[in-house]
DNA sequence: AAAAGTATCGGTAACGTTTGCGAACACGTT
DNA sequence: AACGTGTTCGCAAACGTTACCGATACTTTT
């Protein structure tokens, strides 16, 4: 390589255009202008070797007929011999032709890639959502390029940049908690690409959106709360920036107001729920002078780390404090005793979701944007049944 | 009524044959063969309006420069007064230019994007593992592009083909439990594309590998066992062409030869461990006559199908029967008595491999394959600790 | 005064495909 | 022959960027 006649490096150094007929070369870290004698140069043995791939172009030579032709040819089209047509499959064959897509796309505008971007990865629920699209798409031809934005709205708006850069054909995205200002969704509207809002979605953006009947969900969670006698329901809900978590704070609500339950107001906690968050608003909880008899979480993780303090409490389960979660990860079934919780049909979600982007990418017709609402399941298990009544 | 392309004349054209399916026309004066373009016919109103995207040139123009100035200034590069920088910055910005990566990737040959195939989302092993990759590689300014293969030999190599035609600049992959043949990984040693295999290696193929000590955790899952006083253990290991059900069994076979444990090969089962078959391996299991003590399974849901069959046929675990899983479920904690299981550090697998893949991508210098082991953890739980003992 | 260095910019060939339009024939029919 | 019709293929222009190879006009050093 070229080494910098002052500091030596080599990695900073770039072309710097021709001086009198010679080489001019720039260093980047110490800003030094300098051409190279000849003795300087002259070691023709390292040059890096680009590996050629076989293009549309050597098929074409090797054949004697055009580029257009092989392309034809290649691609099925019409006004092409048959044997022309056979014989540039078999020397696509014998040369390993593999197509450059990137080539394709530059020209097509079009990538056959629906990007998907996710606020976390922890709980089971987007990955599942993940499997439901992905089958849908993998089955119409599409890629799906992931991107998480890992509940920051700075990395959402990076990812949205680069998901854009990329020209994907369309967007499903899950909003990040943190979410409040939408133009980096309104670009796509512009550039006229499809975007589908699912789970974390707004109001404030007219594009389709699929949810699952957040608020209903909710409401008989609590009604089978109050159903199984329990009176002093807590609610520990999401962030309330999160439609769905207003949502599920409207159910609860609902619920407690029709069947007559005093609503007080410091047994609703409303926040991110991490595991620590989840532990230390049920500490708050459970250790009130007059603590609630049921507790309704707005995720399984939260549920089950109060049904744990619970046990270290001595508080038995369902007898003294009842507990529904949302979502029904696979070891709410397994604990003892089993979480009642809301069944999310997270494979439909994602393939719902997938089947709107590719009708929206597929088709020219502007289709009207709207909201499908995906029904939820109360699975109910042994922390919300009392035996007694 | 018509007029000829060239010389404007409209008494001299004759019809001159159709080509595909248009009239095609020949001035007699010019004696010029021509055809109507859409655009000639038809109102110039219903033409399709292709939304233009702001480009380099647009920027070029309106500012009049060149348009590898503006290349140069957007990228930061050396060569450029401060003030044109500027101009051309807020040019961009002004004119919402967002750069097309897709003409940046075909003449670079570069697509900053690194695939993933991964065999199966349904445990949570995988999502696991790309939440490790995912870090490193965002941080490293890739992304990440998954695909699934589904458990089929098929697929992975309609996936490999794909990832070749996107020009991924490397591939992390675990191979299908079908896959024996590895031409289709081999063409990407030919490509000089990066391949780093993971969990799911193979031999036959000489590139980097990150796989957990499958041997010793199973030897120490099953000495543990030994030592809690088992006697007759059983294996329900996965499909054996897989190397790590291989050395899983490898692990089980030492361990029960150290301590001088006979060996039955009826009580080992090798397969695809779906629920159902778990079920069905799990019924013979525990319907023999003289039933195992104890089952080593090589994974979670399987090891907890046993536990819940178990129950259902009144055999008391630990007491009369003890059972051991791999990978570590959330749910595995939760069930009672709690399973105990070999813990894989799924996210530093993800790491590792990803951290790899970046080496060998930005490297020029071949680095050597190799084979890294990740260290596995036992967790005991109940679910095999006797208390008699 | 010649040579060398500095600072800024432009022209243009790639990168590999697709595709619209027309050329070049080869027929059959008046 | 002249004309109508069909078949098969080639040319060349995009698509948007990058980077190599310069040019030009100063300033500084030898």
């Amino acid at each position: 390589m070229i080494k910098c006649v002052k500091c030596e490096q080599v990695d900073s150094i770039m072309k710097a255009g021709y001086v009198r007929g010679k080489q001019r070369y720039l260093c980047k870290t110490c800003n030094y202008y300098f051409t190279l004698s000849e003795k300087d140069l002259s070691s023709p043995s390292a040059i890096k070797r680009k590996r050629h791939q076989t293009t549309i172009i050597d098929i074409a030579k090797s054949l004697g007929v055009s580029n257009s032709t092989v392309s034809r040819a290649l691609h099925g089209h019409a006004d092409i011999n048959p044997e022309t047509r056979q014989a540039v499959l078999d020397k696509a064959l014998q040369l390993d032709y593999q197509p450059n897509q990137l080539a394709y796309n530059l020209v097509k505008s079009k990538t056959n890639t629906i990007g998907m971007i996710v606020p976390e990865f922890h709980n089971p629920f987007f990955p599942n959502v993940i499997i439901g699209a992905h089958e849908v798409l993998t089955r119409a031809g599409y890629n799906l390029t992931i991107m998480q934005s890992n509940e920051s709205y700075q990395v959402e708006i990076s990812n949205t940049k680069a998901m854009l850069a990329n020209r994907i054909d369309g967007l499903l995205i899950s909003l990040t908690q943190e979410t409040n200002n939408f133009d980096h969704l309104s670009v796509f509207e512009k550039r006229g690409i499809p975007l589908v809002l699912f789970n974390r979605v707004c109001e404030q953006i007219n594009v389709p959106k699929v949810v699952v009947n957040d608020f209903e969900a909710s409401f008989l969670a609590v009604e089978h709360l109050i159903m199984n006698g329990y009176e002093r329901i807590a609610h520990l809900g999401g962030p309330l920036n999160l439609l769905v978590s207003q949502e599920r704070l409207r159910g609860y609500r609902a619920a407690m107001e029709k069947h007559g339950k005093t609503i007080e107001d410091h047994m609703i906690i409303q926040g991110m729920l991490t595991q620590q968050k989840a532990r230390i608003y049920g500490q708050y909880l459970l250790d009130l002078a007059h603590r609630p008899d049921a507790i309704f979480a707005v995720n399984d993780s939260a549920a089950i780390e109060i049904m744990l303090m619970a046990k270290e409490k001595g508080i038995s389960i369902p007898d003294e404090l009842g507990v529904v979660g949302f979502s029904d990860n696979p070891e709410s079934a397994y604990i003892g005793p089993g979480l009642t919780t809301v069944r999310q049909p997270t494979h439909e979600i994602g393939r719902t979701t997938a089947d709107w982007i590719l009708q929206l990418v597929d088709d020219e017709d502007v289709i009207l944007p709207g909201k499908r609402v995906l029904k939820t399941e109360l699975i109910v298990r042994g922390s919300s049944r009392r035996c007694g009544i």
